[in-house]
DNA sequence: TATTGTTATACTCTATAACTATA
DNA sequence: TATAGTTATAGAGTATAACAATA
């Protein structure tokens, strides 16, 4: 049930508040987002499919930071909802392009709204600079140097908190 | 294989900040107590059971916002590892008090300094002032009043970004 | 030989339902 | 009847291995 007692001793961790956070927004913009029949993860597709030129499924998957199994299922629920489509490329058939349908075009200018809008709400708590610190600050910790690639611990980290 | 190419109109999202950077920091925490032989998620468990009165599961669990049959788990590999033990309660014998072993609480003391230098080198990238007003927003964000009990989004939220 | 998309498979995390023993 | 712990099970998310088609 998860119910929500006294964080106790958790809410001075930054593993734990960055957790969280990313869970509370999640749900607000899953909520946000669920009468356009998308959610983030699939906005998040669209957008990078929004791309001047079209890209392969693995092109698309690389901007994403995921993984190119991942991106098949991806792509199976954005077609089967005509919002996608793929095209064999002419130049290499082994790649699949995958450019946005027209209702695919408009879904995405709908969603990003809605979308900007779940983050102004949820970010309110804040004054408008402190908001504007947090996304700066946010953006310095992943843009640092790529995650050491000979670590790899294993599947998802462990490291909850 | 997730390489990480240019993550490209994502950045500006707060739900991809958000998730990465908590994966970033969860890597890196769960690397720096490898050594140790827990992870982030275990240590968190041990210092909730710090407290002064001893806890049930389930007590320790809403502390962890954690389901307690998630719970069962945790305890059994603190057990394992002879970090923690389960007391029968007198007052209610349905009740698993746990309590830190000798051992538990030397590792937990080592632990949390390991974690702490964890979250200072992680957020060494901002200016000591940018820190500590990140960890004060997302204080804020997550202090927020309880995500709304009506909603259930089903299992894990599908927000992603 | 190497790469793209795909499928099958497996592992983690998490939650629900049902069981037991206690209350 | 209700609660604490437990077990079995199921779902989402993600990754690895192997295969077919193509380069």
């Amino acid at each position: 049930m998860t119910s929500d007692a006294s964080p106790g001793p958790l809410t001075g961790r930054l593993g734990y508040l960055l957790k969280h956070a990313h869970l509370r927004y999640a749900e607000a913009s899953t909520r946000a987002l669920a009468p356009l029949g998308v959610d983030g993860r699939e906005l998040a597709v669209l957008a990078v499919l929004a791309a001047d030129v079209p890209l392969s499924q693995q092109e698309a998957a690389a901007r994403l930071t995921v993984d190119r199994t991942t991106m098949v299922a991806l792509v199976d629920g954005l077609e089967a909802k005509g919002l996608a489509e793929r095209r064999r490329s002419d130049t290499d058939r082994r790649k699949n392009l995958v450019v946005l349908t027209a209702p695919g075009r408009r879904l995405l200018r709908a969603a990003e709204a809605v979308r900007t809008e779940a983050e102004r709400d949820f970010l309110a708590p804040l004054g408008a600079a402190d908001a504007t610190a947090l996304l700066r600050a946010l953006r310095a910790l992943t843009a640092e140097s790529a995650p050491d690639p000979g670590a790899d611990p294993g599947t998802g980290p462990g490291g909850g908190f």
